[in-house]
DNA sequence: TTAATCACG
DNA sequence: ACGTACGTGATTAAG
């Protein structure tokens, strides 16, 4: 006889969340999701996987209505509306039975007694099946038969209930439990039962009668003020039988079989346990760690390696995180079967020895950037686990550690490594080499997602490329001349001590200017500019609030003139001079695996955010210059992603205008308030573009009226307007919410995927939040797609042409080259074609290019 | 470490 | 009745 267990998984998490809910502050993570009832469920589902070993599980959950198969019966109205801290453990509930392998079953307009009752059935009329209830609700005892047994959980053991002992306790046959109930009721299962009639008589009067219909027809003999209510409330009793009674004829769409547990996702589990900070779980798992000791050998001489076999996995250990400053600690190899260690000293001569070999890492761009220090050029690299695992949507970290723990690697952190009083050779050698032995081992398992999922293409032909292009981008630097920075520093420190002063004549105190919580007192309490208290920890003083009461008072010019230069000077002047290496030259560090969206982004420094909206901050950019015998040559993406959202959106005034090179600003508002095009204002233009950048952004009608400063109700009139010119624009953005919630995530144009949880929260504000990235994201990341691929196609070109110049800068649509003079027209045609041609969208993209000695000038 | 602010696309 | 535009990083003050 095969076993099947059979488990109530409402009722188990029910139970488990009252278990501690009525101390109010029950268990949450730390990101504040409620997990208390979780708790109690796994500890349970263990609990019986350890106790009864069963090899097929289901376990059944309501779902939604009040609804009971055919008829409508107003069910559960006496039930109390189900928290919102426990709703939202279902979910996840469900995601730790699949990753547990159990499989887990709910259907429209069915509770789950009825999925339990109709399993149950299936097994009484099998021959090889025998199956376990288990739950602590009564309800479910008129399921036992000879082959159907329930475990009824008690507080803190439970009962086996099988017929005989169901007799011993009930004196009645087990499916007598409906007829129980009728008398009875229940309130919790809001079934009336008959009023006055408790257990005790219930039983008897079943044990005297046999069921519900004897106990009327011999009515006659029955005396006192138990008759009279029988009698009184005999319809009610009947219905009561309708309700207690579970049906068992729910569409499953499954057989018995299909409930065989199977071998789950332990990196799935160990990752949901990790989420809601589980350690305990996590600890209990008993995972088979995969890094146990394996022998090393230590390379001392090139022919060491004479038994490698390829392709290798490898991964180089350094001192710092920023790897442009950083010196090489160790270098670990694995080629499947063998380990190998390599000290720093013969690092560059073995990656030389096997550089025309395959080979897998973690970070590619990291790697190749410190050997290209060394003045080895890093090849033949097929797969890399970072970027692998990012477009999988995986938690990545810069350091390999979180993904290789995910993976049940265990592997010390890097700020273990960096923290180490001394750096232990042997520590290192055990770390670079689990480190590439978890490369190699999850290779194949990463891949196969990614053909799963779809994103060969994105990884193979963009993301992988795009690494060395990075690489490359960021070894080369860009040239900053440090007296320029000088010039300015000196002059803003005039400046800013000038207004420093100003402002404390002014207010008649020193104070510090750039203590928000400070300056809010000066504001608000002293000068009583206005009563605009808007944060937690007191008055905001942004620049949109300022702005506002700038009339108010002569100082609030001049606080935000201060806020402009000490910006400039903190993070730009000094910010920017201390990160000029020795070479004269600023490296930055893309990050490939951050966004959400696909963007980069660029740390120590940023070089994406650097100023060019006002004139003095744009002043900057001179200090950004070009090589000698050359010029920095500046490419940009008109428009790209408005481009994008025409090409999604079909909008047919759109691509006409895109086709025509109008400019889109002006076509909308031309569109939108019906006017020719010379007689489109300033004005209308304003708000059209205002309005295009709320459509890239998931408009909403406040957002929009912040940003042109009008009423919610006219940004609303606006909006609606806007749709009504294009609809087209309304049934696109509704199908990408619909398909995002039907699928969990949005896709860019090369088909990356964004999964988007926020859908799922309860909470109709994360939700509408989760809308927006959805309608913001294919646009934002297929920008990103598009600049990536023109990025790849022109790096090699410049490489095959063998050309002196090289890619410099990335800033989301825009690309910074030093072009040699000779170099200027070659290098020109091939950015413009290539930026053009990087992927053929129903309208054309524009690339608008310009050239000059510094940055400022190439703008 | 976190919040507030402001720089960019 | 709520409280909001999308995506980033660095600096400062203050707990």
């Amino acid at each position: 006889m095969k076993k099947i267990v059979l488990v109530d998984g409402n009722n188990l998490l029910f139970r488990s969340y009252y278990a501690t809910a009525y101390s109010g502050n029950f268990m949450k993570n730390s990101k504040g999701f409620p997990t208390n009832a979780l708790y109690g469920f796994i500890n349970m589902i263990n609990k019986i996987i350890n106790d009864e070993k069963p090899t097929y599980m289901l376990v059944a959950f309501d779902k939604g209505k009040t609804f009971r198969h055919d008829k409508y019966k107003d069910y559960k109205a006496g039930r109390i509306k189900m928290p919102d801290e426990l709703k939202q453990q279902f979910p996840v509930a469900k995601k730790i039975l699949t990753n547990l392998g159990i499989k887990w079953f709910e259907i429209d307009n069915y509770e789950a007694d009825d999925i339990i009752g109709t399993m149950a059935n299936m097994i009484d009329e099998s021959n090889d099946y025998e199956g376990l209830i288990v739950s602590s609700d009564k309800d479910l005892l008129q399921l036992i038969t000879d082959k159907v047994i329930v475990k009824m959980l008690k507080s803190k053991d439970y009962i086996m209930m099988t017929k005989d002992k169901f007799f011993e306790v009930y004196g009645l046959t087990p499916e007598k439990m409906i007829d129980i109930k009728s008398l009875q009721g229940d309130a919790s299962d809001n079934i009336p039962g008959v009023k006055g009639i408790g257990e005790k008589t219930a039983l008897k009067l079943l044990q005297d009668y046999g069921s519900l219909e004897g106990v009327y027809e011999n009515i006659a003999y029955i005396k006192g003020a138990v008759a009279t209510k029988l009698i009184n409330e005999k319809n009610k009793a009947f219905e009561s039988k309708d309700l207690a009674t579970i049906y068992k004829k729910v569409p499953l769409g499954f057989g018995l079989e299909d409930t065989l547990i199977n071998s789950g996702n332990l990196d799935g589990l160990k990752n949901l346990y990790e989420d809601l900070e589980f350690y305990s779980f996590l600890k209990n798992m008993k995972i088979e760690r995969k890094n146990k000791n394996i022998e090393i050998s230590e390379v001392t001489r090139i022919e060491d390696l004479k038994d490698l076999s390829f392709p290798v996995s490898f991964y180089i250990e350094i001192d710092k995180t920023n790897y442009h400053l950083a010196n090489v600690l160790g270098l670990g190899i694995y080629d499947g079967n063998k380990a190998y260690y390599v000290n720093k000293k013969l690092v560059f001569d073995v990656l030389s020895y096997i550089n025309d070999k395959e080979k897998y890492t973690y970070d590619l761009k990291k790697h190749y950037v410190i050997m290209k220090k060394q003045g080895l050029t890093i090849a033949n690299v097929t797969f890399d686990s970072m970027i692998s695992a990012y477009l999988l949507n995986y938690n990545v970290k810069d350091d390999i550690s979180y993904l290789a723990n995910q993976f049940g690697y265990d592997i010390p952190f890097y700020d273990v490594i960096s923290k180490a009083k001394q750096v232990d050779d042997d520590l290192i050698k055990k770390i670079v080499v689990d480190k590439a032995k978890f490369i190699y081992e999850t290779k194949n398992s990463l891949e196969k997602e990614m053909t799963e999922e779809d994103c060969m293409y994105l990884f193979n032909e963009i993301e992988l490329p795009l690494s060395i292009v990075l690489a490359d981008m960021e070894y080369t630097g860009i040239r900053v001349d440090a007296f320029i920075l000088d010039e300015m520093d000196k002059e803003l420190n005039e400046k800013i001590k000038e207004i420093s002063n100003k402002i404390y004549e002014i207010v008649g105190e020193e104070f510090n200017i750039s203590s928000p919580k400070q300056l809010g007192e000066i504001l608000f309490e002293k000068l009583k500019i206005g009563t605009g208290k808007k944060t937690k920890s007191g008055y905001s003083t942004d620049k949109t609030i300022l702005e506002k009461y700038k009339d108010r008072h002569p100082v609030i010019p001049l606080i935000l003139e201060h806020r402009m230069l000490t910006k400039l000077q903190s993070t730009y002047i000094i910010g920017l001079k201390n990160s000029i290496l020795e070479d004269g030259k600023i490296h930055t560090i893309y990050t490939q695996t951050l966004t959400r969206t696909g963007r980069l982004s660029s740390i120590e420094p940023n070089l994406q955010n650097i100023p060019v909206r006002t004139t003095y901050g744009k002043l900057i950019r001179k200090a950004f210059v070009a090589e000698d015998d050359s010029v920095l040559l500046s490419s940009d993406y008109s428009q790209i992603e408005l481009r994008v959202f025409a090409h999604f959106s079909k909008l047919p005034n759109w691509i006409d205008a895109f086709k025509n090179d109008m400019d889109i600003h002006t076509r909308t508002a031309m569109d939108i308030f019906g006017v020719e095009q010379k007689d489109v204002t300033s004005l209308m233009r304003r708000q059209a573009k205002a309005v295009n950048f709320g459509i890239l952004y998931g408009i909403s009608s406040f957002g929009l009226s912040e940003d042109l400063g009008i009423s919610v109700k006219e940004a609303k009139e606006f909006i609606n307007r806007y749709f009504n010119t294009y609809s087209g624009t309304k049934v696109y953005m509704d199908s990408v919410i619909k398909k995002a919630y039907e699928k969990g995530y949005v896709t860019t144009i090369m088909n990356r995927k964004r999964k988007i949880d926020e859908l799922n929260n309860t909470n109709y504000m994360i939700r509408q939040q989760g809308e927006r990235m959805a309608l913001n994201t294919p646009i934002q990341g297929s920008s990103a797609d598009i600049l990536k691929k023109a990025m790849i196609d022109i790096y090699k070109e410049l490489n095959d042409k063998k050309l002196k110049s090289s890619m410099l800068l990335q800033v989301h649509d825009e690309l910074i080259f030093n072009v040699k003079n000779n170099e200027l027209d070659t290098v020109k045609e091939i950015v413009d074609r290539c930026m053009d041609n990087a992927y053929k969208l129903d309208v054309p993209l524009k690339v608008d290019i310009q050239t000059g000695k510094n940055w400022y000038d190439a703008k």
